[in-house]
DNA sequence: GTTAGGG
DNA sequence: CCCTAAC
């Protein structure tokens, strides 16, 4: 935090001229016509720095890290000063929340490029195994509201740092709409501050938990390692005076922060990189949302400092957390509104868009997308409509928490399978279907012993089309194995019944499958999905349809299937309302021509005259008498 | 959970 | 038969 908008302005002019290469300056230092360039490189596979391509600069030119990051590229950012250090820290920080490697290197530090990748990674780690909740984040933004007030109380003349943020940000607001005339105003501000925010961090320091003065490390680095456990916003703010503390002190904290040793020398590298790990490990959930949400947030965060993120992510993080509450996040951000108007406005606007709530098509998309990071934070369901507006940025977060609702991880005979929950998977039948499957499968191996079946024995990633052809072969097997399967194990119905009943009394078939499930299962082949379950009607079942029409009546599906069908159970209702249907239509095509319709086009059911003339009766007596 | 309908 | 909207 000690860094401030302050910092990269000076250290701009420290480095003119030293850029390599022109290209993409950040918004925040673009406008300004600084002569602070960054070399866009991008880190191969075997760690070495590619120089990126006009095609790449563009991409990052245009779009942004984060997209950058979404086209899965490493990229690597060859600063060429303290202050696009700055900013790429920062950037880091977006980026890889998109899950991304992206190393950014100080141009000076060449020898230390890989540590900071390395670290960046580490960084990584860290994040994703932090899960945050609401409330955390609802407690750090009182935390953060707090420090507002204070810094608002005692330092009037010294503007603390949200508000800082605020200017920071409105700042970036302008710059995106490239208003040079606003810049130029705005501009003062920051720079204005830069040194009481300097000296606001000071003061912190010695007003705050941890008097730099006395900063030895190990008193650092159990208040850090306890900020990390239990961010403490007040104690992050502390961190503040890493600046006095030595290389190694530095070294230390790192370690407690990130749980690695650090070889890095480089102090203002270390301290970047700790306060980072401690501000990042409280919006990492933030940054997400606003990334995605927002693509001005993400700019926001390119160009602000260590305290504007701070401050200004939590409030994000808050709002992001809290889908409806529009009204609340801006009251957090009150304080600091004042100051600015437009801050206010666009923070408001922000939150409204956030409100609304993703679409059910919106969330299965994502859920289909979004393969990775399913094991995000919880987050919130907020964002949705931006991403309809920038498909590019993949929705991260909302997508990844959602997921994290949304997926569950089905053990079909073994194996474990992500599913979106979604994920269209046949309700009631198609489970039904499963475990039969299971179920044969597990006889297979164990109850059967013939040859000609143990070889069926499959692995459960293979079920699928192992079945078909295992259909296949049964019924070119003996007629005895098939009855076995058809009662025993109903997947291959299809086949069998087709043959059976041709030669059989449907009725007994019925029965003998009866009661438990006749279902067929799902065959999927070729990508071409086939008729789950397939069971011709018999006469039989036709007669009772019939009956129970005549004795229940028409649409009184559920009684005719409990008294007529009580043997037949994979009738279901709408089976039976579906057959009916095609009765009645067989029926009425068949009656105008002749009365001796008896049979069907195909080789689909014969359907006695008498059963379609009484069913035409029983059709017409129902529309005359309707229930 | 049922029904009614469209696919 | 499957899938859904309405009940």
């Amino acid at each position: 935090m000690g860094t401030a908008v302050g910092t990269v302005e000076d250290c701009r002019e420290m480095f003119e001229g030293s850029a390599q290469t022109s290209v993409t300056p950040f918004s925040p230092t673009n406008p300004i016509g600084n002569p602070v360039a960054y070399k866009l490189v991008r880190v191969s596979g075997d760690g070495r720095l590619v120089p990126a391509t006009d095609e790449e600069i563009l991409e990052v030119n245009e779009t942004d890290m984060l997209i950058a990051s979404d086209a899965c590229q490493t990229v690597g950012y060859l600063a060429t000063d303290e202050g696009n250090l700055e900013v790429n820290e920062t950037d880091m920080h977006i980026a890889s929340d998109a899950c991304q490697t992206v190393g950014y290197l100080p141009a000076e530090g060449i020898p230390s490029r890989l540590s900071h990748v390395e670290s960046s990674e580490g960084l990584l780690q860290s994040d994703n195994v932090r899960p945050y909740t609401d409330q955390y984040y609802e407690e750090m933004l009182q935390k953060v509201e707090q420090e507002e007030r204070l810094g608002n109380v005692h330092g009037s003349q010294v503007p603390s740092t949200p508000p800082d943020a605020n200017i920071q940000f409105s700042n970036e607001e302008k710059f995106i709409k490239e208003d040079q005339t606003h810049y130029e105003a705005l501009l003062q501000e920051p720079i204005s501050f830069a040194s009481n925010v300097q000296n606001e961090c000071n003061l912190n320091q010695s007003d705050m938990i941890e008097p730099c003065s006395n900063a030895a490390a190990s008193p650092k680095e159990t208040a850090l390692s306890e900020a990390a456990q239990k961010p403490d916003f007040s104690r992050v703010r502390g961190e503040i005076c890493l600046d006095d503390l030595p290389i190694k002190a530095l070294q230390e904290t790192f370690r407690a922060t990130f749980g690695r040793e650090t070889t890095v020398k480089d102090k203002t590298w270390l301290k970047r990189r700790i306060a980072m790990g401690l501000v990042k490990s409280c919006d990492v959930p933030a940054t997400n949302l606003t990334i995605k949400d927002n693509k001005l947030i993400g700019k926001q965060e390119k160009s602000s400092v260590m305290t504007n993120v701070v401050s200004k992510d939590m409030g994000d993080d808050v709002r992001a957390t809290k889908p409806k509450e529009a009204p609340s996040s801006t009251d957090h951000l009150n304080a600091t509104d004042h100051y600015y108007a437009s801050e206010d406005y666009s923070s408001e606007q922000r939150a409204a868009k956030r409100v609304r709530k993703p679409t059910r098509r919106y969330i299965e998309e994502l859920s289909e997308t979004d393969e990775k990071r399913q094991n995000d934070k919880p987050m919130i369901p907020s964002k949705d409509q931006r991403s309809s507006e920038k498909p590019e940025v993949r929705s991260i977060s909302v997508s990844s928490g959602k997921r994290v609702a949304v997926t569950r991880t089905v053990s079909l005979a073994g194996s474990e399978i992500e599913v979106p929950y979604v994920s269209h998977v046949r309700r009631s039948r198609p489970r039904e279907n499963i475990m039969a499957l299971m179920d044969y499968h597990s006889s297979c191996l164990e109850d059967r012993a013939s040859p000609a079946e143990s070889n069926f024995s499959l692995t459960p990633s293979q079920l699928n089309n192992e079945v078909v052809k295992r259909d296949l072969v049964v019924e070119s097997t003996s007629r005895p194995v098939q009855r076995e399967f058809a009662t025993s194990d109903k997947n291959n119905e299809e086949h069998i019944l087709s043959v059976v009943d041709q030669d059989m009394e449907p009725e007994h078939i019925d029965s003998s499958g009866n009661s438990s499930d006749d279902m067929g299962l799902p065959i999927t082949q070729g990508g071409a999905l086939r008729r789950k379950h397939h069971r011709a009607w018999t006469l039989s079942e036709v007669t009772n349809l019939v009956e129970g029409v005549s004795k229940y009546g028409a649409g009184k599906w559920s009684e005719i299937k409990k008294h007529s069908f009580s043997s037949h159970s994979y009738r279901t209702s709408v089976d039976l309302k579906d057959k009916w249907r095609n009765l009645l239509k067989a029926s009425f095509a068949q009656s105008p021509s002749n009365s001796m319709g008896s049979l069907k086009k195909h080789g689909s059911m014969h359907i006695p005259v008498q059963i379609l003339s009484r069913v035409r009766e029983l059709a017409e007596k129902q529309s005359l008498v309707p229930r």
